[in-house]
DNA sequence: GGGGATACCATGGGAGCGTATGGGCAACAA
DNA sequence: TTGTTGCCCATACGCTCCCATGGTATCCCC
């Protein structure tokens, strides 16, 4: 799970160090799947099996729907696999990094299955913004009952 | 259950024992989450149930929802995963203790399925209001007339 | 009940390792 | 050639893990 958030430079070569939480979560692969965010000003990436998540979803729709074939293009399509070096970086290509508003510095942000890549700022900014959704939006965790599944014993 | 509150020291590496009814608490597991509350100048902590369980409750909202993005850049994007050494210590990042305000005192608070770190000072203070308060909704339920509709039984 | 032994807990310090980051070099394309 | 891309080495810092110490509460035995 991707979780927490880092902030890494941006070298001269565009490289950046993907945070070791991020590629322990990954899980032993050695490459993230990248794609500029469809509404955000942003990067997302993710491993393969979010990715594998997409292809599936997508084979549920009509092969002619017109739907698949917008999702296609801008997450098939738009998506790059970036394999990592030894120290663990990757280079992000200048699409990504401008569609991103990224020059220097970038922060990654885990969102669980996927982490989105900010420009620091822009981060922030979109952050506060938010702020008073995710209070409001909080009720709607705690509303969650206990399912039968779950493991209350875990908890004590 | 994280139950009842204590207060331990900070040293010079950030460092903070859990307390050890809160570690048995955590059924042998050797982690915890933190994150920095969302509308409370205090720290969050809890074990992986209660992680699963806002993992498993996003997953119920549609994935464009833009409460399910608010929730996973609050929740997933800052909370952290700490593992405590064998003395039951983790290290507090600057941002958590930032924003708590603690310097070299914190005082764990617990809340049954989570705990709160606060600085102590601080603690009290949010105590103190606490309790006006809930002098003053006593107030306003003495005061409240009994409706018609209502069944006597269940509030006595 | 007093005293001591023991186990557990909080806290301090140090050393080794992993991570982040900079730079060099060769292969390849424009 | 010149710029770009992929691969490798080098280094410094920070973090994690481990060992050590002191204090406290509990239990047991005398």
């Amino acid at each position: 799970m991707f979780l927490s958030s880092y902030e890494s430079s941006v070298d001269l070569k565009k490289r950046v160090s993907i945070p070791a939480s991020f590629r322990k979560a990954l899980g032993g692969a050695d490459t993230v799947y990248l794609w500029p965010s469809l509404d955000k000003p942003c990067i997302e990436g993710a491993g393969q099996s979010l990715m594998n998540e997409f292809e599936d979803s997508m084979g549920d729709l009509d092969l002619m729907d017109k739907r698949r074939f917008a999702l296609a293009t801008y997450i098939m399509g738009e998506a790059r696999q970036s394999k990592f070096d030894e120290g663990g970086r990757i280079v992000l290509d200048a699409e990504l990094l401008s569609n991103a508003g990224i020059s220097d510095k970038a922060r990654f942000v885990g969102l669980g299955d996927r982490f989105q890549i900010w420009e620091p700022a822009a981060f922030e900014a979109m952050k506060a913004e938010m702020r008073a959704l995710a209070l409001e939006s909080l009720g709607l965790l705690k509303a969650k009952p206990r399912r039968p599944g779950s493991n209350p014993q875990a908890a004590e």
